[in-house]
DNA sequence: GTTTTATTATTAATATGTTAATGATTAATA
DNA sequence: TATTAATCATTAACATATTAATAATAAAAC
């Protein structure tokens, strides 16, 4: 009989709670959101990324990543350049300031993520991905169909 | 040089959108949300919570439960009460409908949830839990204050 | 007993998530 | 090459998250 409190989401969700107010504060300081550092996180080391690219890396859904991207432009910290190839794409750049952002804040939250890595011994963060991913694998076409039956 | 895609803000985000669809899927053919079942699940055996019990055990913000509830309301589900002896409170009590879309549910949502603990051994998934925790360990005072500080 | 402080639920304002649909464009195929 | 199908970004409609503030009530302190 699994509780509640116990289950997958639950224990996910309940260590994001716990990690994300770390992050804020940081965030809080520069005046930007989660997601929008996400955005300039992915951009780092690249000349530009599609909106499409940027969703896939970021894990943001590509509609979300419309205001997102609309916000982070006004903020004047990203441009939008129309692909000549494929006129279907939109190419995301970061601007100098774009680029300023990311110089000052990468370095602290590398600090972050280090500070959460050292509260586990390398063998447990391993072991943390490989459960997950384990937990992630894609199912059989079976375990599909009786996942979607019950 | 941790990447970005291994910081734990991901892999969590990463985890979790693998595992919610699995469950969106039973919870669209009951036309609830996510957030929706979590407040009937937390309902599960008891005969009413307050708001803010709810969103301890749900993890959900107070601010979002007020328009949960509404739905959940509105839906025939919840019904909210004002508590006479401490009139601040409102009970939040599941209703006939309540109690049978969760009699329908529970038995489905606890087959999701072995179907993902079965994935791996119980090994590993305590080491998760215990490892997760570790990761949530509150800071010191000195620690919180060098992390602000960044 | 009245002023102060805490607590509970709620509102407000802004940002994001979720699902489905759309317009513009390109690729694939008959 | 005319048609059909696929892709990309975006919009639309609704639900939720985040932070700060508020109204009502209760507990504490004076």
């Amino acid at each position: 009989m699994p509780k509640f409190l116990d289950s997958l989401p639950m224990i996910l969700s309940r260590s994001l709670d716990g990690i994300m107010p770390v992050y804020r504060t940081l965030f809080q300081e520069h005046a930007i959101t989660d997601q929008q550092w996400r955005v300039m996180r992915a951009l780092w080391e690249q000349k530009h990324l599609t909106s499409r690219q940027i969703a896939e890396i970021t894990l943001l859904p590509s509609p979300s990543l419309v205001g997102i991207l609309d916000r982070l432009e006004k903020k004047g910290f990203v441009g939008r350049l129309r692909s000549i190839e494929d006129r279907r794409l939109v190419y995301i750049v970061p601007t100098q300031a774009g680029r300023e952002l990311q110089e000052l804040m990468l370095p602290k939250i590398e600090q972050i993520h280090d500070s959460f890595t050292q509260k586990v011994t390398p063998e447990e963060w391993g072991e943390l991905n490989r459960i997950l991913e384990k937990l992630n694998e894609y199912k059989t076409t079976s375990e599909i169909a009786s996942g979607n039956r019950v």
